[in-house]
DNA sequence: CGCGACATTGAGACCACTCAACCCCAGTGG
DNA sequence: CCACTGGGGTTGAGTGGTCTCAATGTCGCG
């Protein structure tokens, strides 16, 4: 489809998901009046804007996206990274929070907003769902809290390593989907703190750095960093 | 009741709920159901702790509360303060996340979780409030997050000052609930820094500070403050 | 009055930031 | 083939905002 490269990312959304393409992957497992369209983002392509009418809500099959809030002067704040299986993007209200932007190329699948909430309305099953992802993501942000209000630099690079490590599968060696900005964003840092610090825990054995972002982590000496 | 001053707080509220003492006021408004007993604490009482099993929900009726998190060298990151109408200690899963203590002299109504997720799975309407209380907690912890990871001190006590004005009614002069040890520990800053940058706000003709904790706000200097 | 908890203020230290140089690598064009 | 460019990453030197440590002030209460 030509339109797809010329409209902005909202408007190919909007088309593509009206004409129906390729419905069919639901968005809870037994749960089958939810149904998805498959779509793709490019490397760094916003998906949506702070402010934005929340119509969709995502969820990653490939890929990665990052959702961030920004100050008026610039400084960000990265409130999360979501990987194949998280969805993203939903709000209560008409209103997107925070942008979401994808870190690579990435595949989703787009559900109308509308479409869950009357759902949920009728099956208190599907609310319960929405509930239990609401909860899971206090949860994740609170204790994101403690460790931005409380934790030194080390503590939160060696935390992050090991979040990300368990969620991509904890074999303890991959390759990070974020460049050191996104990383610093999230941990509320500097690039130059982080690669310090990336540093800092090579030398402590804690750590070993591959090309392209690879690393393979000493969890048992990583661990010492990470106070709890 | 005797027995009240010394069992520990939560074989209290065990003993006196399940007697039934008088229970009668609602969770949500329409929903007649969940009932919730009153109770109280004291001033720096604990109401729960984290790891507990998390068998009550409580509701704040007059007083306040804080929740936080700690790690083990006794750092610790204040999540969020509970006024009156706000609920706090819902969980998803078993156990508390957070401990709960009293600011001041506090009374709140108890319900059960239990009877309250029993509920849920049989009315969406039900399941859907407390989707709209997580949703809601978690767009505060969000806003939370960037304050901790990208503003200064200054602009982490004007925020701080602006908000709490706000939930306490929004006329501009109020009683602050918590101590400065407290208002570091939600900021991620020192009590030391914390009341630095009162001083500077007031030098400023930001704020005027009176006996007990008390201040009035000018809240178009407040602002400038406050990037956004 | 004296005590303890809370709050303020000062002096100096330190961790993370800023600014800047440099490296590496991939892509592009001559 | 090489030169050039730009984005990402690392490293160094110096600064500065917040922290630490310590003294002092304030207030409520026995």
């Amino acid at each position: 489809m030509a339109a797809e490269i010329t409209l902005p990312p909202s408007a190919r959304v909007t088309a593509n998901v009206a004409a129906g393409g390729k419905p069919g992957i639901a968005l809870f497992a037994g749960c089958p009046e939810l149904l998805g369209t498959p779509f793709a983002y490019a490397r760094e392509e916003e998906i949506y804007g702070e402010g934005e009418e929340a119509e969709f809500v995502y969820k990653v099959v490939s890929g990665a996206v990052r959702t961030h809030k920004v100050l008026s002067d610039g400084r960000r704040q990265i409130t999360g990274f979501h990987l194949p299986g998280d969805l993203f993007g939903f709000e209560q209200g008409e209103m997107h929070r925070h942008t979401a932007e994808a870190l690579s190329d990435t595949r989703v699948l787009i559900f109308r907003r509308r479409g869950i909430e009357r759902a949920a309305t009728r099956s208190a099953e599907v609310a319960c769902q929405l509930w239990a992802m609401a909860a899971s993501g206090l949860r994740y942000a609170q204790d994101h809290m403690l460790l931005l209000g409380r934790r030194s630099a080390v503590e939160r690079v060696a935390t992050f390593l090991m979040e990300v490590d368990e969620r991509l599968g904890g074999t303890g060696t991959f390759a990070l989907p974020m460049t050191r900005r996104d990383i610093a964003d999230h941990l509320g840092l500097t690039i130059e703190t982080v690669s310090r610090t990336f540093s800092h825990l090579e030398e402590d054995g804690a750590l070993l750095r591959a090309a392209g972002r690879q690393v393979s982590l000493r969890r048992a000496r990583l661990r010492r960093f990470v106070e709890d």
